[in-house]
DNA sequence: CATTAGGTTCCAAATAGTGAAACTCAGTTT
DNA sequence: AAACTGAGTTTCACTATTTGGAACCTAATG
């Protein structure tokens, strides 16, 4: 997993949404005693932090198993941000019309603290898994929609970034080194697009497409994502144009985008 | 809307995840003038909790626009919380079920602070629409789910539940006192489930049933929408038997779920 | 050019946070 | 059955952080 290391210091707030991403990291309910090596805390500092985020809804809290596990209050508060903040309302209309298109699943993410952070998805078939996807965060050295992002950040960012990556060996395919992934980079950078040949788990490929705005920034990814038992490479690579024409709307929908006027629902 | 008013006093932590609901609560990316009267905070302290929240993600700041919108970090963090600690995992396989069975929109809710939080959905048709749903909050006493939540509610939590309720006249047929509401909720314990019938929106009825854990605590609640153009009332009430059938189901699951032993993704 | 309003910074006072240590309460173990 | 252990909780004197009134910047505006 890759470090996270916020800003440290922004005082007890910061500290205790630090807690909170611990408890989230663990990915099942924990207790206390499990949080408290990996905090670096003093045990009652920890305590009166995890008391805090529990009162606060922020953290829920088992009576019976004495575990935390992050809250509903979260769930609240990240329907606003996913539809405010993210690339996912905007790319609505683009989304759908891809899936229908090429009859794949097509997955949107966002780049955030060197990870790559799904914001949204729709599937092949299926109509299962709903928000199951949103929210989820993934490895960006071995994804399509990770390297099509990296592959535009600027040097300071992209160094930060890379150094971030954990360069797990997924499959024999997956790229292990900092140098490696530059390369990949720069052609990713010559074709505008990225793809994924089975790097992050085999029998699964993408490809991928920079979702850039206006002054030439990365904002987002697209990607279509096949399996190699159903799609040729050559079927893959066909897909190039469509991915990228989606990105490049998206682009152009996201530089229009103001945020429409709601009334208070 | 309805009063958050929770735990309002818990040190610097609390009057800053208070400002972070304030901001979600407006909808749209908003200014510091727009959130300053409403928090009733000095200005300098206001600022210092929003530049906070903005350098921990929580909130995102739109240098051009000098807008505040929820931000990122939530979206990951109720990924965890969503598949931790709500009923959608735990719910999933009878949802599908249930949508494929009826072929109608099926929602799945919990109570939080008196509202209705929408934790999954089963779509009637369109693939579309993920996320979006999950985490949206509605009203408790005009809903199907929210009234079948509240039916069993112990006094003291249902009068606190209540006194939050807004009351507000969506269509003629809402219930429009906490007497009217409380002689609904009889009747819903008595049959067992609840009708929403035109009570928040003119042309939609739904039919729910509480979510009722082994103690006899309510732990959320299931419903399926249909409009009245295409089903008749008749229609509607012969659901009751499927969707309090799944309700059990649910419940059975939940009181055995142990939250599976993941490896780290 | 004066005025206002949104936004930002300062800094002494006051408050809220800190954490070592002591305590409680189940389960052990001897 | 008394002593031990380890997880969780509480205390309290010390101190670092937070606080917010007021001053200070800008742009816009009349």
């Amino acid at each position: 997993m890759t470090t996270p290391q916020r800003e440290t210091s922004d005082g007890t707030v910061g500290r205790t949404l630090a807690v909170l991403d611990l408890v989230a990291e663990f990915g099942r309910p924990v207790r206390f005693a499990e949080i408290l090596p990996k905090a670096g805390l003093p045990k009652a500092t920890l305590y009166r932090f995890l008391q805090t985020l529990a009162r606060q809804d922020m953290l829920a809290f088992d009576d019976n198993r004495q575990t935390y596990a992050p809250g509903m209050r979260l769930v609240r508060l990240a329907h606003s941000a996913w539809a405010q903040s993210s690339l996912a309302p905007v790319a609505q209309d683009v989304m759908d019309r891809l899936a229908r298109e090429i009859g794949q699943t097509v997955h949107l993410a966002q780049l955030d603290n060197g990870a790559v952070l799904y914001v949204d998805k729709r599937n092949a078939r299926q109509p299962v898994e709903m928000f199951a996807q949103s929210g989820k965060v993934g490895p960006a050295y071995c994804t399509g929609v990770g390297k099509a992002m990296l592959a535009h950040l600027p040097e300071d960012r992209l160094a930060q970034a890379i150094a971030r990556q954990s360069f797990h060996a997924h499959t024999d395919r997956t790229l292990r080194t900092p140098e490696a992934l530059r390369d990949e980079l720069t052609r990713i950078r010559e074709r505008g697009y990225a793809l994924d040949d089975e790097e992050h788990e085999v029998g699964i490929a993408c490809i991928a497409a920079p979702i850039l705005s206006g002054n030439g920034r990365v904002i987002g990814a697209i990607s279509v994502t096949t399996t190699t038992a159903t799609t040729s490479r050559e079927q893959l690579l066909a897909l190039a144009g469509p991915v990228k024409e989606a990105a490049a709307q998206i682009a152009a929908a996201a530089d229009t985008w103001r945020f429409p006027e709601h009334k208070q629902a």
